[in-house]
DNA sequence: CGTGTGCCCTGACAGC
DNA sequence: TGCTGTCAGGGCACAC
């Protein structure tokens, strides 16, 4: 499930037992991920304190005092594991503290690890063409409308796009798109000026409530157990066809294909 | 350049 | 109870 909110949260849930500890253990229990794991993954991890934890777009970060960064992404299906009471074949990655242990398990393996310069990462490769953080200073509907301008492709496809803005997935999307009631299919470059300054809102307090959502959940991970990665929150439309819109004059949600994904979007409300 | 397609991988679920 | 097909929250390589 891994969008920007779940990412988020994983990394204040790690960030609570991770923060200021060193790492003494790496194990590795497979060779790669998307890709192999960096060669030097586990000698530059062990003895390594962490000192800050962070994320970009859909990747989580933690710092250490080597000057490096472990850079990880969740892809589909993965998450953080604190203290598993029994191992999951899918544990791909376990980091070790005096106190804990921290498994990485996915098993869709579509998530990776990698090693970044710490002070370089804003030109690390996957970071270099990135756009702005949509709750960042530098997302704005100007910043939309110049990029959008003159687009053909679908605005749905458009915000999935991570060049145009930074970490979001298609439930948000859909949500967003939703909230600001624009027709998932139309062309990016044909958004209106009025939609687009909407458009930036909406994708604000969708991402914000979703954190909060899973802020709420945080407490969970205290316990032995905890996962970090997954809660639940309540979506308008995603996964709902042919339920009703539940805004007022709503119609009957649609899930239609676009770019091999579902969209859903309600026919009455999003123009 | 912008745009569209297919693929990586496992698991959950629906329908037979 | 199996089987089979479909779909899943992402990103990238590739073709045009």
């Amino acid at each position: 499930m891994p969008e920007l909110p779940e990412v988020e949260t994983t990394v204040r849930g790690l960030a609570r037992f991770l923060e200021g500890e060193r790492i003494e253990r790496v194990t590795l229990n497979r060779p790669d991920l998307r890709r192999p794991f960096p060669p030097d993954l586990v000698q530059a991890m062990t003895g390594a304190r962490v000192i800050g934890l962070g994320r970009r777009a859909k990747y989580g970060l933690i710092h250490t005092d080597r000057g490096r960064s472990m850079v990880f992404h969740l892809g589909m299906s993965g998450r953080w594991r604190i203290d598993p009471a029994t191992p999951d074949r899918h544990d791909h990655l376990v980091l070790g503290t005096q106190a804990h242990n921290f498994a990485l398990c996915d098993p869709r393996r579509f998530g990776s690890v990698d090693l970044a310069e710490t002070a370089a990462l804003d030109a690390w490769p996957a970071f270099a063409a990135l756009g702005p953080e949509p709750l960042g200073d530098g997302f704005s509907a100007d910043h939309l409308r110049a990029t959008l301008k003159g687009r053909t492709q679908a605005i749905k496809a458009c915000l999935l796009d991570q060049r145009i803005v930074a970490g979001l997935g298609n439930i948000y999307v859909c949500e967003a798109l939703h909230r600001a009631g624009i027709d998932p299919r139309r062309a990016g470059g044909k958004v209106t000026r009025a939609q687009l300054a909407g458009l930036v809102p909406e994708i604000r307090e969708v991402l914000l409530g979703a954190i909060s959502d899973g802020g709420s959940s945080l407490r969970d991970y205290a316990r032995p157990d905890g996962e970090l990665g997954y809660f639940s929150t309540r979506f308008a439309v995603y996964d709902r066809e042919g339920q009703p819109c539940q805004r007022q004059d709503g119609g009957t949600i649609l899930r239609i294909a676009q770019g091999g994904r579902s969209s859903w979007y309600c026919p009455r409300c999003q123009k």
